[in-house]
DNA sequence: TAGCAATTGAGACTGAATCGCAATTTGACA
DNA sequence: TGTCAAATTGCGATTCAGTCTCAATTGCTA
């Protein structure tokens, strides 16, 4: 389980297993679904931990690093916007080199339709990405 | 075009066509693909322009509003985690009471693969996140 | 158990975005 | 065309999430 996995990516990396780290793995370990940096930082406080803000930021990339924890859907902070056109599309997004691929699919907008009809929720608009790599930086 | 789009929504909501907002309308429509608000305003500043940061924040809104804007993708500053299992999911968003709903469809992924194989774009992982209203508040 | 690199907490700092408010501008109406 | 309330503006202060600095502390290896 997690904290095996991560004791072994510290040793790896050349780095330490603090207590602050371990704590923090705990109680990732303990909540279900999502939860974002600053409220985890409150239930440590809450329990009595004694661990920083800082060390709660700090500790995040490496749960991700050490494939413990994922990052899901980003705050609507420092936005972009686009003038509205017809062509809806969405973005394979290269993590090598930046490149940025529209795409559209009739089909993959119908399929998100019956998907969110068998939720009962009315969509507005939707942002897909796909990360990975072009055909380029493949190889 | 945008413009007289822009005028009516002022007109009917009872606001005001002020220079200022004229003045980033045009601007935006001059801009070709993504923009953000505040390289909008440094442009605006650069041409001589006396319009400040603020208006140029508080024009978007209404800008979306309107249906000539649209907010596209958000920079990578994330701010919610979820621990790694071995059920991927996507999101839908209710932008009314926040609510998460997750959800995974096969099919989806089969159709993305595909239009990945189609770009040679080799996937890693993808974020879908669908906004809506959920169930509840939409009505 | 000594030594030193890694780590910590506190608080200053950052950058995007928002807010409060006095001064200014708009536009409907006379 | 002038008046005037309501809307809007710019400024600077503020918020908010997240990052950084640095002296003090701690984990780990020998």
């Amino acid at each position: 389980m997690g904290k095996a996995v991560f004791k072994d990516f510290l040793y790896t990396k050349g780095l330490k297993l603090t207590k602050e780290r371990d704590e923090i793995l705990n109680e990732i370990l303990l909540t279900r679904g999502h939860f974002d940096p600053d409220k985890l930082y409150i239930q440590l406080k809450n329990k009595g931990s004694k661990v920083s803000r800082a060390s709660v930021y700090r500790t995040i990339p490496l749960l991700i690093q050490s494939g413990i924890l994922e990052q899901v859907e980003r705050i609507e902070r420092h936005a972009h916007y686009e003038k509205i056109s017809d062509n809806h599309h969405d973005h394979m997004i290269c993590t090598k080199c930046g490149k940025v691929i529209e795409f559209h699919s009739p089909d993959l907008e119908t399929l998100q339709e019956e998907l969110c009809l068998k939720e009962k929720f009315k969509s507005i608009r939707h942002s897909l990405e796909i990360f990975g790599y072009c055909d380029k930086c493949n190889n």
